[in-house]
RNA sequence: GGGCGAUUAGCUCAGUUGGUUCAGAGCACUUGGUUUACACCCAAGGGGUCACAGGUUCGACUCCUGUAUCGCCCA
């Protein structure tokens, strides 16, 4: 790209890079002798598109194993997809019904052939969309969750867990989502507040012509009741004992039933009893041995086994049968209700609690170690306070509903024998044959007789094996591979993931490697619009990220995404992140032209403000990259971007070069130039990490490069040790500067009037060293050290130093005067303060020494500095009376 | 209903074991600038009773208790 244009042109060079790097395969990682440092992403759906979370999440990731592969480790970030299984079951569904196609119809071979198709056209999309914002994975490495040697893992872990008699079938009560027609966990269910009614309903008693109410939020299901439940110390029930109700329209009579269940003061006291469709009522009925009347089909339509309204969907029946109920006159009256409603996270239906045979984990004994190793720190959380969330969760766990019924997925390995009850499980059919003529001493059965379970595997039984499976660590445990590269160093996530896969990849990798799967775990929070909403299709408020890396380039995305997300807190975004981003990377490539435009010169000599500054300017730097990698080691990433752009921003490019820059078309000695370049090299690769577009076409440019290198693979700067002092009186050199540049602001005058800079102070602390730099930088021909102040002179104190500036006739003495005293004023209280400090004797008697030395500092200087601006008062105004 | 966390400048956030590098950063804002690297720029500046009320302490943004508001997780 053109060297000339004041503007960086991002597109150009991003794309060039990146081949560059692919074709030396410097994303390429092989175990070897080095310390390794590997991250695995966490999964996007295969079928999925780039949103700003991976935008974001996967930045953070590229950072880290940059930085790490930078430092001489052996990085190695594993890329991947997972085949989410009901969400692209969910899409491929809509696709073969837009062609009219019934997925129960052409069954479930049929069916896997369109699924792979569909996955085959839209699947690793994402991955090519990450490249774009310069992920450095190990694109040969690139897993997805069905692949053979993954789901043979799974499979295998499967049987693993069968044969310790961690899994079980049985029938629950499990979160049915009607739509899917599948069960969900626990976790896949969101809660939201609803405005509903709260029914109250009468319900005749048996033998007599008395009525008892209840009230539900579900009438509905009254066709689905056994019982009607009292508090057994209910005065009002009391006489019930022994007797039926008669349920409305259905006319089934029902045991009346007492249980301390019942909360008395909500409704009526008196509750119906759905063991088929709610929790609590399902203990209740086990308690009570009631009968279990399931009303609903898997589609959540009504069941020939409620006996009326078979067919009918789910909330016409809510319609229907408050009509009917009314009719029948049992509907006694209607209240506003807020109550609580499941959905399905993924097809955003009610979720109906329903009875259903399911397959299910054993989480007690699985959950230890994972508790304990969060909490003893071998694994780290950042932010910490998500290991509360944690725990409460995993000491709460229910066992893991793994089953679903769905076809797109792992088939769960197990395997029915016809004409018994019985089955096995095993990872082929060949080995069920086997294992069922065993169990049933049947050596005539063939596979013919075998029947494998319908359902398949919950996605998150796939992804918990992830940092194992990816390394083959399942199937092959004592292979390379697993033994180096695992555990891992770092997982970046969401936290809305926390229970569906951090927890879960944690016991795994405690139950299958005994070992964590990771030592560090950095939650990431939501991108969200500046309003706090979520990103969604619907409200149109989610950017394209592609779009923006158009716009703003890759690096300036990358820039503004870390810019503010602190662990674990949403992001809010809007486009003047990523223009930040853009400004920047535009300021690091003039700052580049500016240093490539110098004739450098050999024969001359360097100047002495150069010298001072370069050696400032090393000091500084080591003093910041030290807090850079504590910021690293912390995770505070945005906080160590903001270290890298102002040491660059601030330090680099306003301070030092400004000071090194040499007078216009004059050329630059060559000494100073190649430190310069040294330090720009440097910078480079500071910045790297965050933004490797641009650093790496600069890092090309400012030396010849041999074909092949990369700053990808330079050493990033360690700290050494600098001295705190030449970057303390540095800072007072820019303060002194800084006031001078003040005056001629207010004066009007123009740099190119040279000034005389007097200065006076009494004790010996005036630090000369950076003189030449002043000078240079606030247009002063010469520092003299003066005994008395001199006449006609702006002025102003830095630190316990007066400086004075002729200005001659320019000199307003009533805004000197006013300026002066309201600084006097200022400093007065400022001295009260500390007096008050160090007048109070219980202050002086528990304080320790240096806090007091500390006071006692501050008070002599503020006397001092009081003393100094008393006398300049006093002068100005004598001159002042002797002007008139 | 239970738990966790927050409340600091107009906005988004830092503030590490109580004490002058503790009231900070970036953006936004105001003012000035045709200083030939950059207006996607430079320089300077204003702006906060650290949610509120108590307490502990010589001393509290920091520790404790309570109140209010908000957010998240779980039932």
């Amino acid at each position: 790209m053109s060297e000339t244009s004041t503007k960086y042109n991002p597109s150009a060079t991003e794309e060039k890079w990146y081949q560059y790097w692919l074709d030396n395969k410097l994303f390429k990682s092989i175990p070897d002798e080095r310390e390794p440092f590997t991250i695995v992403i966490p999964p996007p759906n295969v079928t999925g598109v780039l949103h700003m979370g991976h935008i974001m999440n996967n930045t953070i990731q590229d950072i880290l194993i940059r930085r790490a592969r930078m430092q001489g480790k052996n990085a190695c970030w594993v890329p991947g997809t997972d085949h989410a299984s009901i969400a692209t079951e969910a899409k491929v569904v809509n696709k073969l019904a837009e062609e009219g196609i019934d997925k129960n119809a052409i069954g479930r071979d049929e069916f896997m052939k369109h699924a792979w198709e569909w996955t085959k056209k839209h699947g690793g999309i994402i991955l090519e969309q990450l490249k774009k914002i310069g992920a450095s994975c190990d694109w040969d490495r690139t897993k997805f969750t069905l692949d053979k040697d993954l789901s043979e893992s799974v499979i295998k872990t499967f049987i693993n867990l069968y044969n310790k008699g961690l899994i079980y079938r049985g029938i629950r009560m499990v979160n049915w989502d009607p739509k899917a027609k599948t069960a969900v966990s626990d976790e896949e269910v969101e809660y939201k507040d609803e405005q509903s009614k709260l029914y109250y309903v009468k319900y005749q008693i048996v033998d007599s012509n008395e009525f008892v109410t209840i009230a539900t939020t579900r009438p509905e299901t009254i066709i689905g009741d056994t019982a009607v439940c009292v508090h057994p110390e209910d005065e009002r029930y009391k006489h019930l004992k022994g007797k039926k109700v008669i349920i409305p329209l259905v006319n089934r009579e029902v045991p009346v039933i007492f249980d301390d269940y019942i909360d008395i003061e909500f409704g009526t006291g008196a509750l119906k009893v759905t063991p088929a469709h709610d929790e609590n009522d399902y203990k209740l009925g086990q308690k009570h041995n009631l009968q279990v009347i399931d009303i609903f089909n898997e589609d959540g339509t009504i069941s020939k086994e409620a006996g009326i309204y078979e067919g009918m969907d789910r909330f016409e029946l809510r319609k229907s049968i408050i009509d009917d109920l009314e009719k029948s006159g049992n509907l006694v009256k209607i209240e506003d209700y807020t109550n609580r409603v499941g959905y399905s996270q993924r097809t955003q239906v009610p979720i109906e609690p329903k009875l259903s045979m399911q397959w299910f984990l054993k989480m007690e004994e699985l959950v230890k170690p994972a508790i304990e190793n969060v909490n003893n720190g071998n694994i780290k959380f950042s932010p910490k306070r998500f290991v509360n969330t944690y725990n409460h969760w995993l000491e709460n766990v229910r066992d893991w509903n793994i089953s679903r019924q769905l076809w797109w997925g792992h088939q769960i390995p197990a395997y029915y024998i016809a004409g018994t009850n019985e089955y096995v499980i095993a990872d082929n059919i060949e080995n069920a044959l086997k294992l069922a003529k065993e169990k049933t001493h049947n050596s005539n059965l063939t596979i013919n007789d075998l029947k494998q379970d319908e359902d398949v595997l919950d996605t998150w039984f796939s992804s918990w094996l992830w940092p194992i499976s990816v390394f083959d660590g399942i199937r092959n445990p004592d292979n390379e591979e697993i033994n180096y590269y695992y555990p891992t160093n770092v997982l970046a996530t969401g936290h809305d993931i926390i229970f569906f896969w951090v927890a879960r990849m944690i016991f795994a990798g405690y139950e299958f490697r005994n070992e964590r799967p990771f030592k560090d775990v950095y939650f990431t929070g939501m991108v969200r619009d500046e309003k706090r909403r979520k990103m969604s299709k619907q409200l149109g408020n989610s950017p394209d990220p592609i779009k923006l890396i158009e716009k703003y380039g890759a690096d300036g995305v990358r820039f503004g995404m870390m810019l503010c997300s602190p662990a674990g807190g949403d992001l809010l975004y809007n486009d003047s992140l990523p223009e930040q981003g853009r400004n920047f990377s535009n300021k690091i490539w003039n700052s580049y032209r500016l240093i490539k435009s110098w004739e450098i010169d050999e024969t001359i000599e360097q100047p002495e403000h150069s010298e001072l500054a370069l050696n400032w300017f090393k000091n500084k730097f080591h003093e910041q990259i030290k807090d850079l990698d504590k910021q690293y080691d912390t995770f505070k990433l945005s906080e160590a971007l903001m270290t890298v752009y102002r040491l660059f921003k601030d330090e680099f490019s306003s301070w030092l070069l400004e000071i090194i820059k040499p007078d216009y078309q004059k050329p630059i000695d060559s000494k100073s130039y190649n430190k310069l370049i040294h330090i720009f090299d440097e910078l480079l690769r500071v910045l790297h990490p965050f933004m490797p577009f641009i650093t790496e076409e600069l890092w090309q440019h400012i030396k010849d490069r041999k074909n092949g290198k990369s700053i990808m693979i330079t050493e990033m700067p360690k700290p050494s040790s600098f001295d705190t002092e030449i970057i303390a009186d540095f800072e007072i050199t820019k303060d002194i500067i800084t006031q001078i540049r003040n005056i001629r602001k207010e004066k009007s005058i123009p740099f190119k009037t040279k000034l005389k800079l007097f200065y006076k102070n009494d004790n010996q602390s005036y630090n000369k060293t950076f003189e030449s730099i002043i000078s240079r930088l606030s247009g002063i021909e010469t520092i003299t050290k003066v005994q008395e102040k001199p006449e006609n002179v702006s002025q102003f104190i830095v630190k316990k130093t007066e400086y004075f500036i002729p200005l001659g006739e320019l000199i307003d003495k009533d805004a000197e005067i006013k300026k002066l005293t309201e600084e006097l004023n200022y400093t007065k209280g400022f001295l009260n303060s500390v007096m008050k400090k160090l007048g109070n004797e219980r202050f002086v008697n528990n304080a320790p020494a240096p806090v007091i030395e500390k006071e006692k500092i501050k008070q002599a200087d503020a006397e001092a500095k009081i003393k100094a601006l008393e006398e300049q008062i006093k002068n100005l105004k004598k001159q002042k009376n002797s002007d008139e």
